[in-house]
DNA sequence: CTGTTAGCGCTTTCAT
DNA sequence: ATGAAAGCGCTAACAG
């Protein structure tokens, strides 16, 4: 057994709250007893019990990343790994830990986080853009964000209330998509993940009203065995079949595959064909054969404020619900071209 | 405030022992008080405090993750990604969280998941296989083996206690060297993670001594603002300068980096250059272009063996240390060629 | 400045 | 089968 505050008292020749006092610099404590007690806990190794800590204080330092997503989705894609790892630099900093709650069955009816909440494993909770409206998830979330718990929601929210952070997805799908438009094209593949199928609707009508010569096809990407040959069939019937004359893709792991197919094909990039992509992780683009244009996310940025404002609502209570609305940058690199209409 | 279990007792008209026996049926309980207790729980949705019941039982359900990493390197690595989706897969299943310890600075002196272990914040630890031979880490780890703390190390060990889940990284990379070798190749490049300059180096001695005429080029990539470039560089030198004629890397996150510039230099995959990779993700190399050979490291493999072993020792306590050691699968694809000796 | 004590929420004897 | 009570390790209020 570990030692306990008991046995550091002890050994110091000292009562426990003056262990305490010393642990928490919570009261001022004679010279020579603080060194005792420093001593004492050198000695035994003491680090004080979370138990005992959280159970007066209740909290534990913890913050739940709740994910609904398998786990594979998740860990494949560049957007969430990036969020991760900003809310991460940060958590660290101020000492807390991260607890990710995965939700991969019943995306519905789901709501995890909610025994972490209920059961106090974590302080505050952060709430990833994967979470599905109208599921129960985002019931008890609005039900935490009444009752006044720290939460930070990452991505569209569909209520006011409540800290959000956010980089308008169907924004910059639209400006990619009039990119293309702008420079000519009017026939345009789209590569999208199945779990943005809700939101490329609106911007499909979005674009279906204000470009309306410009024919959108829509690839619905959901995990498959193979989606090397899947790629190319796709590929294959939009560009010689469909006329398209442009690929967009939501995110940079589709990317190569796009790319090798492309050349297998015969198609060339960007004579034959132009590709715009999405890249969470700077110059992502640009280590590409040739070099992608893209929307820069700051999926980082985005995690690192996500946390910041967690936290300061965790320590200092929530005064007024946070909306951060994050800015894209699109970069041009060698990956469009103009389209002479023909 | 939330409920606690005296509300619930008080609805439910038993007393607090009463409640906690039908939460964790740790007793027979009379149907009707059974009942009214469910009944009580529902109606305050009630969990317990994990605080509470953590000081009694001492335990957390948690474990934790430790990574001695700067956390983009880590989680840019898809060998790291798959063993956190095996952790999290049986973890999750037996009811675990995962809690991740990064260590990103001092690596030599940092221990981190000392203060998790002591702070019972954990129920156990797997150690990932980048903690630094020799440093403060290392001992620590050590000295919870001794103490009988339930861990799982994966990687290489350099001790024999404790439990070990392990993918013979010295072997394989020995391995693909040879494939090399074996179909005529006698000049290889190797492109090499800067965390695993220690383990290459007695491969590289015994590649000196098993196959004395060929002549092996390392590159320590480490973090590089310009990977494009850095890349492109060294493939041009080592290739057209140095007469290079295979390639190696040991992850696929370099893979497209190697071949787009290979194919921007107007070096031919596999006429000109040969490629071989590890891949930690099953068939990764064959949604390359052209495939890549490959030898598959079944890293969510090994994250779920950690896991399980883990969960076990912690739930029925450690008989023997278990030391599991994966078979690597060898992959043959498009991207190697038999080179005739000139 | 410091020791004593109550009490956080729960599980687990110990009686009955 | 069930309630009373002890106690897990800690912090904070209180008394001195």
């Amino acid at each position: 057994m570990r030692a306990s505050i008991k046995d550091v008292a002890k050994r110091a020749g000292v009562s426990i709250s003056t262990v305490s006092r010393v642990m928490n610099k919570s009261a001022p404590v004679d010279k020579e007893k603080t060194a005792a007690v420093k001593e004492a806990i050198q000695h035994y190794n003491y680090q004080p019990n979370q138990f005992g800590r959280g159970l007066v204080k209740q909290n534990s330092q913890m913050v739940g990343v709740y994910i609904a997503h398998t786990f594979d989705s998740l860990f494949d894609s560049t957007y969430y790994l990036e969020l991760l790892k900003g809310i991460q630099t940060v958590l660290d900093h101020y000492n807390y830990s991260m607890v990710i709650i995965n939700e991969k069955d019943n995306l519905k009816t789901g709501n995890r986080f909610v025994d972490y909440v209920n059961q106090k494993k974590i302080d505050g909770l952060i709430i990833t853009s994967s979470i599905i409206p109208g599921s129960e998830a985002e019931n008890s979330y609005n039900d935490l964000v009444k009752g006044g718990y720290p939460t930070v929601y990452i991505g569209k929210r569909f209520h006011k209330e409540g800290n959000n952070v956010y980089a308008q997805y169907e924004d910059y799908m639209y400006q990619m998509i009039k990119e293309f438009y702008m420079v000519g094209h009017r026939r345009v593949l789209l590569f999208i993940y199945e779990g943005h199928k809700e939101y490329i609707q609106a911007v499909h009508k979005k674009v279906q009203k204000n470009m309306p010569n410009l024919k959108l096809f829509l690839h619905i990407q959901s995990s498959n065995d193979n989606p090397r040959e899947e790629f190319k069939k796709q590929i294959h019937n939009h560009v010689y079949k469909l006329g398209c004359t442009a690929i967009g893709c939501s995110d940079m792991d589709y990317i190569h595959l796009i790319i090798g197919n492309c050349i297998e094909l015969g198609i060339r990039i960007p004579e034959d064909i132009s590709i715009i992509s999405v890249e969470h992780k700077k110059e992502e683009g640009a280590n590409c054969f040739p070099p992608i244009n893209a929307f820069y996310v700051p999926a980082q940025e985005m995690g690192k404020i996500a946390a910041k404002v967690l936290i300061t609502d965790i320590e200092e209570g929530n005064k007024a619900n946070v909306f951060k609305e994050l800015e894209t940058k699109y970069s041009q690199r060698e990956s469009v071209t103009i389209k002479k209409n023909g």
